[in-house]
DNA sequence: TTTTTATTTGATCAGTTAATCAAATAATAC
DNA sequence: GTATTATTTGATTAACTGATCAAATAAAAA
């Protein structure tokens, strides 16, 4: 039954349930002491099992961290695009775009301290760090900012400028402000999301109809 | 005589001259297998020496790492004031900062590795991790950036907007450039370096004088 | 030269690691 | 009910960790 389900990639109720505490606490021990310090036995303590059940269920440390890198992915993808998705103009978005990777990276902070840990950690069997790995292709933050930029320029509303330097432009603003610790004391993530905004916002729009459309909320 | 020179911070000749040789096998290993692989054994084998030289050398890994830490910062903070120092107006030491701060990483890929994998992952004794430790009263490159976004607000060059959040996306467009992999590829050094310049300019300048200041190189 | 000090090695130590596995227990099928 | 399968434990193992140290060697001082 277990092969079976395994070739599906199912797991029974049981399983789930414990794979999916095992994550969790995996995610709190990353946030805790880091990667480096995050042996299976800490895990284990944190999820009030033993260390052997941890291996029951993944079979690897690195298949773990698979799970729980493509888990924390998976969330904050969905939130940041369910609140762009509302939105219908490029101007819109990409404003829905900023606020909500800055909100998620508020409101879950241990989920993105863990996300990091991964990145900046984890290796494949070939010993190629992730954060040389993640690929545009398959990031899916990535291919929805790019379509904004591309279409705000199409309809004209935005300027001119290089699409993949404005859209990694962003994504470094953005996550700067979870890393960069002096700014998190200086200003804080209301007034930084708003002045963000503010900043890209003129960045990106058309100078050429600047004027009318700058209080064009 | 050795306890001596310790006290006065000072090493004899052939001392200074192997640790500066184990750090720079400490840079090969951190960019060769990452930190977490980085033990000791692995560092003494880069370096051809045994590894009880290191522990003779640095008191601690993490006395080894921390010396590492400082001499990669000196260095690239060295190389970007430099030539940023060459320049007077607020809005050309803009260029040559952002300039000098892609080309260090560009020419120094491997030192810019090494001081990623000490930063995402020494902690202190209390466990606190080096990211979170960033301090920018300490970052004389930070206070440099600062300095040049105000002295330009001062002088009526540059428009209004917050100095802090104007800080830290620059920062973060230039950072960001080594951590994505997917710009790396599609977008070279070169044209990553005059977008980014041509896109920060446009942001900062004073939009009042947008037309006069725009060719004013 | 001899004596003292600095440098270097490699073996050794105690601690931690990920992974394995027989045995115990719980859940489900029959 | 019994039989079978799934889940869980905790002890064990072999590999590796950073650090220590006596002994060897090289360098410098006397």
């Amino acid at each position: 039954m277990k092969e079976a389900n395994r070739e599906k990639g199912k797991h029974s109720f049981i399983a789930e349930a414990r794979r999916e505490q095992i994550i969790e606490a995996a995610i709190k021990t990353l946030d805790d002491i880091g990667y480096v310090k995050a042996s299976l036995a800490q895990i284990a303590k944190n999820a009030d099992i033993s260390t052997g059940l941890i291996s029951y269920h993944f079979s690897d440390k690195s298949d773990l961290m698979n799970h729980l890198l493509t888990n924390l992915l998976e969330r904050s993808t969905t939130y940041i695009l369910e609140r762009v998705g509302k939105e219908v103009t490029p101007q819109k978005k990409l404003n829905a775009f900023i606020l909500a990777s800055l909100a998620y990276q508020g409101t879950h902070r241990e989920r993105n301290i863990a996300l990091l840990e991964i990145i900046f950690n984890a290796r494949t069997p070939d010993n190629v760090p992730y954060y040389k790995l993640i690929d545009d292709q398959e990031d899916l933050i990535m291919i929805e900012l790019r379509q904004i930029l591309y279409d705000g320029q199409e309809q004209g509303v935005f300027g001119e400028f290089n699409v993949d330097v404005m859209c990694n432009l962003i994504q470094g603003a953005i996550g700067e402000y979870m890393l960069n610790n002096s700014i998190t004391k200086k200003v804080d993530l209301e007034t930084y999301s708003r002045e963000l905004t503010k900043i890209i916002e003129k960045t990106v729009l058309n100078s050429k109809e600047e004027n009318s459309k700058q209080d064009g909320r």
